[in-house]
DNA sequence: TCTGGGGTCCTAGGACCC
DNA sequence: TCTGGGGTCCTAGGACCC
């Protein structure tokens, strides 16, 4: 068995995004409420609060299929960097109990309290305990769903189990009769495309995926195959390792203590037009804040970037994406821009519902200074108005060339310079 | 007048170098 | 004239997660 000794707790706060704004807003509380992109009429919902979703919203329905279930539903344009905040919070709480923690994503964690609890049972102590503290400091609106197994994944699925506020201990004896009681799909790694493929091959339950021939599914999934098979055995076999764990992301051998959050990989943003368009400055300009926005997230973590992605979706939902390597690593949003345009600027930009970049292959350090005294002008400028901006907030200053009046007063054709 | 926005990783083919 | 192998980088595309 896969050292049967591990005790893994997994927090998963419930409508989290909701549960953090109805805490901010006596209003909003016992209201069905979405919380959506910034354009609320072309947006899904990102989180229902809990009373949306027992009227029968989801997660990822459009806003429109939304407010046809729930008429008296409420939007609420949500704030990401306010939900980054509260989630060192909590994980500041969670590491008083154990230095093992994990964060998943920005309302998950994974705790390894082997050592702390000892055992089952106080496994379920240290979990209300947790839950107690959740209460006293974030307040009671914000709940939580805790499961409690011998590994990762299994801990993450018994979270699932019961919600909202719900605590589930899996023992090592009992995985597989979790497995038995859920859903492929229930599985952190099995998504819709790969149920599809394993009901095609007969495979409808994880008793049918524990039986099928494991050399079959390292065939037709490459080693995708060989998790799926230990997957559906909770590791009572052989070992397994959480989705995240097997995709590489895990971030369990770094230290957690401090900088609790992981190395990133990318950074990038994207946007839906307010209405779709074939105007290439309406493009540009849009192409331009976002790559500032990258820019200055780059600039605050001390990260250049060497590749840039952009993409575009159409009006019928087709989209297209390409990415370039570049030799001087960068973390300026006038070159981040100035790449993505070059990408996309042969691309028939016609009918375009999104835009969005991306920048990768990152590594840390800023970039030397130039040559060239503009550039180092440049530099300096922005370096004052990232001070700025760290002290006053995003929003604080905006470059013109991203100003709608700018486009106006320029109909005879679109231009950059470097004027902010 | 349907479908956001932030990420992660894997696979595979081609180019290129030694 | 035949045909290598290993390694790395780049790019596109397809999955998955929240």
């Amino acid at each position: 068995m896969d050292n049967p000794s591990r005790i893994i707790l997994h927090i998963d706060m419930n409508s989290y995004f909701a549960s953090v704004e109805q805490q901010a807003n006596p209003f909003l509380r016992g209201k069905p409420i979405g919380i959506t992109g910034k354009n609320q009429e072309r947006s899904v919902v990102a989180t229902a609060s809990i009373e949306a979703k027992a009227l029968g919203v989801k997660t990822a329905m459009s806003t429109w299929e939304a407010k046809k279930i729930c008429p008296s539903i409420m939007f609420w344009s949500g704030d990401p960097e306010k939900y980054s905040d509260i989630m060192h919070r909590f994980n500041t709480i969670y590491e008083s109990f154990t230095p093992h923690v994990e964060p998943f994503s920005v309302d998950e964690s994974f705790l390894d309290i082997t050592e702390e609890a000892e055992d089952y049972f106080g496994a379920t102590c240290m979990a209300q305990a947790i839950r107690s503290r959740l209460h006293e400091e974030l307040g009671e609106r914000i709940t939580a769903s805790i499961g409690i197994a011998p590994n990762n994944l299994m801990a993450k699925l018994a979270s699932g189990h019961v919600k909202p506020n719900g605590l589930t201990v899996v023992r090592p004896e009992d995985c597989l009769k979790l497995l038995d009681d859920s859903e492929l799909d229930d599985l952190c790694g099995i998504g819709p495309r790969i149920k599809e493929r394993l009901h095609a091959m007969g495979i409808s339950n994880f008793k049918q995926l524990r039986e099928f021939p494991r050399e079959n599914l390292e065939h037709e999934f490459h080693s995708y195959g060989t998790w799926l098979h230990e997957a559906a055995w909770a590791g009572v076999r052989s070992p397994v390792v959480g989705f995240s764990e097997y995709k590489g992301v895990s971030q369990s051998s770094k230290p957690t203590t401090g900088d609790l959050t992981p190395d990133a990989k990318s950074y990038g943003h994207s946007y839906t037009l307010p209405e779709n368009t074939s105007d290439a400055c309406v493009l540009k300009r849009y192409l331009f804040g976002l790559a500032d926005k990258v820019g200055w997230r780059m600039r605050r973590d001390n990260v250049t970037a060497r590749r840039v992605t952009a993409f575009v979706r159409f009006g019928d939902f087709s989209s297209h994406g390409e990415q370039r390597t570049f030799h001087e690593p960068t973390a300026d949003g006038m070159q981040l821009f100035h790449m993505a345009w070059r990408i996309l600027e042969p691309i028939c930009l016609v009918d375009v519902r999104l835009i969005g970049l991306s920048a990768s292959l990152l590594s840390h350090g800023s970039t030397q200074p130039s040559l060239f005294k503009k550039e180092r002008n440049m530099t300096s400028v922005l370096s004052a108005l990232d001070e700025l901006q760290k002290r006053y907030g995003s929003g604080v200053w905006k470059r013109g060339a991203t100003l709608q009046t700018e486009f106006k007063s320029r109909s005879s054709g679109f231009h950059f310079d470097h004027e902010v």
